[in-house]
DNA sequence: CGTTCGATTGATGTCAGTCAACCCGAGTGG
DNA sequence: CCACTCGGGTTGACTGACATCAATCGAACG
């Protein structure tokens, strides 16, 4: 049962990533049920690349669960990360339709679970289900909207700003409430987070050393952050 | 025949915007014949808002001939443009499924003509020809990869290097060939190339002098530039 | 216990923002 | 026809913030 590099219990691997996935819901018990043929499992450890930038792609992926970073090099060898996909996210998805390849590298930020469906499946599957289709059209709605919010966060807000809305996502998507605040189990290290928001990590570490000493934040190692006061962090919208 | 503040010749406007338009590329000559009744026809003038942010949207916009920029402000007031739409482009998509409010500005940079397709019959629709679902996902995977790329611009690359991404796209887009080199009607002031790079319009002034003086392009008054050497531009990707 | 890698801190340089003056062409009104 | 104004554009001086370079720290791990 503690099989970790394999996931090996059928009961599990067959409901979570379909049951996770918003763009299934319009599915029900027995069409899920009927889909689990035709997906593959994967089990990526930390740090393993999960495709490159420039790649074949001939699938779309689904988090099950863990932690997947985004990302691209630009000329001079800087990465900018544009995503950190987690539990129910699915990417992979601009080569449905054409043959393209990746635009992007992706890297297991943890050991992840996810699953593939081939192309050519999931073409199958829109054709039966077109709802499908429209979960997919209201996904990337919603991605396209993320995206317009970071290029105006990138464009108009300070970096100060920026930092502040990168923990308040950080604290949505992964943050506990305790008695003395949200405490923040970090995805990415100094180096991610500066690569995430397009400054150096030495910004990012005296940035948070800032934030730290106005009582706004607690730096726990290098990992952990406790937020005291999620208002000031909310007022940079 | 010379109406400009309407168009009021039907045989022309019944055509154009349907035919223009990938995602309906999927239809034959009758069925887009069949459409035009659920088309309503608006003309713009130069600096006329379409809708702004958060207003309600209940369709979905064509552009027939004409520029729109898509911008949005941030708390201090400052632009931010997003995109710069043109013939056959199309817009309001987020509505088409739920009720949601604009997520920014829209506003005709000169005289322009639209379609407007309410969503409703935009569903029934997408119903009736399930391709131009694939179409939508399609022409969405591209609008994600634009953004993509520009989030990776504006984290990675130096400012001279958006200027001149700037710059190549305009020419893409709205350049003309010329024995000297290729003509760029410019669709924005240079207060508006700032907000959309995001800088300043002094430094887009600085910047276009410099290149003027490296000898890669000639700015001709305001609204117009000619560029000398494309190839200087082009090794900024 | 030593090595290593990430994080921090400090000193310095550089580049874009800011502020301000000025320019120039298009309208406008006398 | 000219003077004036107004808006957008350009240019220059200054400033401040982030990048860069470099040294040090410190926790994790063998």
């Amino acid at each position: 049962m503690n099989n970790k590099t394999e996931c090996g219990c059928s009961s599990c691997s067959n409901q979570l990533c379909t049951k996770k996935v918003p763009i299934f819901s319009a599915l029900n018990e027995l069409e899920l049920n009927s889909m689990t043929s035709l997906i593959e499992h994967k089990v990526y450890k930390k740090g393993e690349v999960l495709f490159g930038e420039g790649s074949h792609l001939d699938s779309l992926f689904i988090i099950n669960n863990g932690q997947v970073k985004a990302y691209k090099y630009s000329l001079e060898g800087k990465e900018q990360i544009l995503y950190i996909f987690s539990e129910g996210d699915f990417f992979g998805e601009k080569n449905l339709l054409r043959d393209q390849e990746a635009p992007y590298y992706t890297e297991a930020l943890e050991l992840t679970r996810a699953c593939k469906i081939s192309k050519k499946d999931f073409r199958n599957l829109l054709n039966e289900y077109p709802e499908i289709g429209l979960k997919i059209i209201e996904a990337l709605s919603e991605r396209i909207e993320g995206l317009e919010n970071t290029i105006q966060n990138m464009g108009t807000k300070s970096t100060e700003t920026r930092m502040n809305l990168a923990l308040l996502e950080f604290a949505r998507k992964f943050g506990k409430e305790t008695k003395k605040g949200v405490l923040v189990e970090l995805p990415l290290s100094r180096e991610g987070i500066a690569n995430y928001i397009g400054v150096t990590r030495e910004t990012v570490s005296r940035k948070l050393s800032l934030l730290q000493d106005e009582g706004v934040i607690e730096i726990i190692g290098n990992k952990k952050i406790l937020i005291l006061d999620m208002d000031i962090l909310e007022d940079s919208y």
